[in-house]
DNA sequence: AATATATGTCAACATGACTGACGTAAAATC
DNA sequence: GATTTTACGTCAGTCATGTTGACATATATT
C-alpha cells in the first residue's frame, strides 16, 4: 500500500496544511466570540443581539431588509431579537423619509454604550493578535479571509466592510 | 466638537482597522461554514455532528472527555449528537485498554467517507483562498489566528492542531 | 473499604434558527 | 383609480443545540 503520508508527497502536505488551517479557524473563532458572549450575558443578550447591535452601529439608519440580507436569517428570527432590543431601549426605529414603508434602525445612547463595551473586548483581543503578528501578517490575514467570502458576494461584502 | 474621524487621528484609524478585521472574520466564518452545512443536511446532520466527526477523524481513539474539552460543551449536549452518530454507524466506541472506564472514539468506514466528503468542500474553499492570497499571506493568516486563541490554552491547542 | 473519575442518562428549559400563513401600510404599476 | 408588489410585522409550531441539576454504573485510586 502506498504511504500517503510520505514526507515527499506534496498532496498530503497540502491536505494536512489545509486541515490545520481549518482547525485554526475553528479555535480562533471559538475564542474570539467567547469574550463578547461573556459581556452580553450580563444583559441577558446572546450572540444574535450582538450581531444586530454591531451592524446597526456600523450602519446607522440601515433598513430591516438590509440587516436581514447581512445576517442571512429569516425576518421572524430577526424580529425576536430586534423587538427585544427595541423594547429594552438599545435600538430605535424611524420611518424612512423617502420610502415610508422602511424602518430605519439606529442605536440609542444606551445601545451605543453597550456596543462600545462589547466591541472593546473584541478589539483588544484582535489588537493583541495583530501586534504580536506584525503588519505583514495582518495584510495576509485580510487577504485570506477575504478569499473565504463567497465569491458571488465578495465585492458587495467588502464594500460594506470597508466603507463606513 | 473634535473630529474623531480626522484622517490624521491614528487612534481612529486603528479602531476602524480593528472593526474591519472583526467584521471580516464574521463574514469569512459565515461563508466558510455554509458549504459544509449544505452537505451535512443531506444526512440530517448539523454542525454539532460535523465537529464530532472532524475531531474524532483527526484524533482517532480520543476519549469522550478529551472531545468534551475541545468542544467546550456539556456531556449531555455531546451525548445527544454522539449517540446519534454511533447509532447510525458513523462513529464507534471501544473500551480503553489501560483505563477501561474510557470510551475511545473512532470513525467507521462510513464515518470516514462522510468526513472526507465534508472536509473536501472546506479544503477546496480554503485552498482557493490560499492560492489567491499567496504563501506570505498564508503565513500571516496563521500568525494572526494563532494569536486569537486564548493565551492560556494556546500552546496546548496548537500542539493539537499541528500534531497528528 | 471509601472515594474519585469517566461516562451515560433522565428531565426540564433557553436560545436562536426554521417554515408557513396571514395582515397592513405604502409604493409602484397598470 | 384600481391592482399588485414591497417592506415589515406577527402568530403558531418545529427543530437543533446549548444549558442545569440529579442520579446511576463501572472502574481506578487512595
Amino acid at each position: 500500500m502506498t504511504d500517503v503520508k510520505s514526507t515527499n508527497n506534496p498532496l498530503f502536505l497540502r491536505e494536512e496544511e489545509l486541515r490545520q488551517a481549518i482547525e485554526l479557524l475553528f479555535f480562533a473563532y471559538r475564542d474570539f466570540t467567547a469574550g463578547a458572549d461573556q459581556v452580553l450575558k450580563d444583559y441577558d443578550f446572546g450572540r444574535a443581539h450582538h450581531r444586530v447591535i454591531h451592524f446597526v452601529g456600523r450602519n446607522e439608519g440601515m433598513t430591516v431588509s438590509e440587516l436581514l440580507d447581512i445576517l442571512k436569517i429569516t425576518k421572524q428570527s430577526l424580529n425576536r431579537v430586534l423587538s427585544n432590543l427595541i423594547k429594552r431601549g438599545f435600538v430605535e426605529q424611524r420611518q424612512g423619509e423617502e420610502d415610508r414603508r422602511q424602518r430605519c434602525l439606529f442605536l440609542t445612547e444606551e445601545g451605543r454604550k453597550l456596543e462600545q463595551k462589547v466591541s472593546r473586548v473584541q478589539r483588544e483581543l484582535v489588537a493583541n493578535a495583530f501586534r504580536e503578528a506584525g503588519g505583514d501578517a495582518v495584510a495576509g490575514y485580510r487577504k485570506v479571509l477575504t478569499g473565504l467570502i463567497d465569491e458571488e458576494q465578495r465585492d458587495r461584502v467588502m464594500r460594506r466592510v470597508t466603507k463606513p
